[in-house]
DNA sequence: GATCGCATATTCATTATCGCATGCAAATTG
DNA sequence: CAATTTGCATGCGATAATGAATATGCGATC
């Protein structure tokens, strides 16, 4: 009497079914090819049903597979909850700290504070997840994130740690070039590829732009600093960050300039960890810091 | 950045919280000592938690592993409902149907009944669970049970099939040696062990009864009804099965006696499910007729 | 106080599983 | 229409997990 299936098959079944195809779901998974086809045909030997249909595409659900998907999904849920849990019970000071943030703060902010944080805390390693599309605390992508809106998910203690300055910048030889008194709109500007949070910003100030006037454009936010220092043009900047730079300058303009907010987030259960409460504690400290007027160049 | 867990490890665990020892839960779910030992520690090894504290007795869960034994249930009865939505999508008309019944049950009336399913549908087998100890339907350990009592279970479909006519019998060989014209209390009684139905029976009736007043004992049903055969004393049985037995006379006694109820009852999901469904059909059908009253010997 | 019972840890041979390489089919692309 | 890409199935060698047997530790019992 063996009805009970092996749980991990359940696991490779939803990724599958998530993914649409044995190879999506092996890359996923960590696993291969051959691996997850095994597993899909065990299970669906073990449940006696026909999960998916082969096509030529992919898997695509059969009518009884996707009947199995939302238990299999509370399952994840539920085995998430417990990697929560037992990383918030966990006691230890010594450990693993997963963090992530924005690309342009892991590569500016970041690693100097991080470097304070090894110093105080030499047992606990830090991972850094640099990505700009926002993972997910409910299922422990990361112990804890910043970002640079206020969090939507439940479940996480969220905090408001201030909110850092942007500044307009141009590199000098760039202004040097063309002069440093002529009409912001006449200058060239960096700007975002798809992200239109800058055009927004443009039109909120009663200013009217479109994606034409940028003549360089990139969603990459440390390539797009990069792009500014090299003379493509004017674009906007954390003050913080760029007064270090000697490369540029600020241009003083009239335009209220919007603030970039900054939030901490973790999990509930993460508040009961010591080692994720440092760490947590030193980064509310440090981005504070971060975050108050830097005052003029 | 593996901090998924394999998920069979939580299925050993939850395991081993529940039966208390590496044992036992190598035990319930077929494997060995070694391996679910094992499981617990790479499991620990994972989560990097101390999930149990080693005694002589066996493993008892520390605060850490028991705030994971909620998250850990959760995937279990996940897993419960794909195994079972997976039978209920089942479409085949081959298979197996899961019965589980009371070993009485089990022993006197199902025989007959299974030949006719045998064959009356050759391509669907049954496994018959005989069990006094209910088992539980949300978990799938069957897909149809017979119970001798209204189910309280959420999530199952129940019928009330009809009621058992009980009946108080002697064996002709005990009868002929005591005589048959003496009054019941001051003869033998064939009891219940632990079980005190039938004394609350009695009671019920207006008769004193205690535990004393039985001098044989036995909770074992089918025991029960061959030491009323064997003539250790008067034992209440069910009349259609004790009709049938040459060896035993029915006493004819005023008190009222209680029925017993029958009820069968399934797993929402398994109504669809065209295998099981005809077995059911087949069960509502002949354990009606069985109901009836069968008349006087 | 020695022994028995029950439970976990350990060792080693065996088995099952996984990953790599390959083959093959279908759809897309030039 | 051929070439390329994408994805599933299969065979085989390597590896990791499993099971049987055994040793060991801790209470309870007589």
């Amino acid at each position: 009497m063996q009805f009970l299936m092996d749980w991990t098959l359940a696991r490779t079944f939803l990724a599958v079914a998530d993914h649409g195809s044995h190879s999506a779901a092996a890359r996923e998974l960590g696993l291969t090819q051959p691996t997850v086809g095994r597993h899909i045909r065990a299970l669906e030997e073990t449940l006696d049903v026909t999960l998916f249909r082969r096509e030529a595409k992919g898997m695509i659900l059969s009518d009884a597979g996707a009947a199995l998907v939302a238990p299999a999904r509370a399952m994840a849920q539920a085995a998430a909850e417990m990697s929560i849990a037992a990383a918030g019970k966990n006691e230890a000071l010594a450990g693993t700290v997963r963090l992530t943030a924005s690309i342009f703060m892991s590569h500016h902010v970041l690693p100097e504070i991080m470097a304070k944080a090894r110093a105080t805390y030499p047992d606990i390693a830090i991972d850094l997840v640099a990505t700009d599309t926002a993972e997910n605390l409910l299922f422990r992508e990361a112990d804890i994130a910043i970002r640079m809106f206020k969090p939507t998910q439940l479940d996480v203690v969220t905090r408001h740690i201030g909110d850092i300055p942007l500044g307009l910048y141009g590199a000098k030889t760039y202004l040097d070039r063309v002069g440093r008194d002529r009409d912001i709109m006449e200058m060239d500007l960096v700007g975002y590829d798809r992200n239109e949070d800058l055009i927004r910003g443009f039109r909120a100030a009663g200013v009217d732009a479109s994606r034409d006037d940028f003549m360089t454009r990139t969603d990459h936010q440390t390539a797009f600093w990069e792009l500014v220092r090299a003379g493509c043009g004017l674009g906007f900047a954390q003050r913080r960050t760029a007064m270090k730079d000697p490369n540029v300058e600020e241009i003083a303009i009239d335009l209220p300039l919007p603030h970039l907010e900054v939030w901490l987030t973790a999990n509930e259960a993460m508040r009961s960890s010591p080692r994720i409460r440092r760490i947590w504690d030193l980064l509310a400290q440090s981005l504070s810091d971060y975050c108050g007027d830097p005052g003029s160049a």
